[in-house]
DNA sequence: TATTGTTATACTCTATAACTATA
DNA sequence: TATAGTTATAGAGTATAACAATA
């Protein structure tokens, strides 16, 4: 658990045309790991009618109460028309509701409808199923590491980045 | 590092409306994850003219020497015609070769041309660039965390699937 | 008949640029 | 002028179903 040691001559970038050290060795790893298994998870994760982008923001909602489209768009890490065309769906599905902002006509108030808050209740034990199960599988012990991996990697990739 | 320990009557999938036990927290937070970080990472990993997923298929031909679309697509977790148009991509770009298959004709064989190659090595440090500065900013130790972590994610959701 | 790959079709996901409305 | 959100446009990613060719 000693924090770190920032140092170590072996993380020099070497040369181009030799170029596969252990960080670069490592970035392919977890680039392919990724990108594997975000399509998994997303072909596991989405229904027919709700799909993971979608159910993820329905869930934060759920959480959070209310929001509005900007700061869901910094928190899924989307562009804002890619939440707006979201949230579009999420409405026509009478999922959400957006209404005005009291105080700040700019900004609009987003919230769960009751049926939304439905589907992000019951739908949690079927839709997690598949990702549950593997967790399951994988045994306590390994639970525990997964969790604080999960969170060294959201560190990594997701709070720190510049 | 014992193994497993199958057990605990703390991981019972309880009751619906109460639903929030410790491996749907888990689970929860493993979707989320994986879901914003990949979108991070393609939209990191992705340069004007190769896509994270074509840079993949690149990648992994230059390592592997040649493949067929069937057991690339097998390989990357899309289906057949998702992998067909990959390819058709990177041939146009003239960064992949598709030829018959010597012995079965129904296969293809598909290898990196000269260009295709050279995309690989030389767009390795500039691609991979901002996910090593990452790795790098963590440090020696969590790298080698990181590196546990990304075995155990890969067991737990790739090849342990069922 | 089974396997490999492609074509056809139809979505979702995603971004940048341009626009509207409010502050 | 700056901010929040949407619309317009374009392309990548993805899957299922139908088809062709070979084994």
């Amino acid at each position: 658990m000693t924090p770190q040691g920032e140092d170590g001559p072996s993380v020099g970038v070497d040369g181009p045309g030799e170029g596969h050290d252990e960080v670069t060795e490592l970035a392919g790893e977890l680039r392919r790991l990724l990108l594997v298994s975000s399509r998994i998870l997303r072909s596991h994760t989405a229904s027919e009618d709700v799909s993971a982008s979608q159910y993820s923001v329905l869930a934060y909602l759920q959480r959070s109460g209310e929001s509005t489209p900007g700061a869901l768009a910094d928190f899924e890490h989307v562009s804002p028309p890619v939440m707006t065309r979201i949230l579009g769906r999420l409405e026509e599905a009478g999922l959400v509701r957006r209404a005005a902002h009291p105080g700040d006509g700019r900004q609009v108030r987003v919230t769960l409808t009751e049926p939304g808050e439905q589907v992000v209740l019951q739908g949690r034990a079927e839709r997690d199923a598949w990702l549950r199960s593997r967790l399951q599988a994988a045994g306590p012990e390994e639970r525990e590491t997964l969790r604080e991996a999960t969170a060294l990697l959201r560190r990594t990739l997701i709070e720190r980045r510049d």
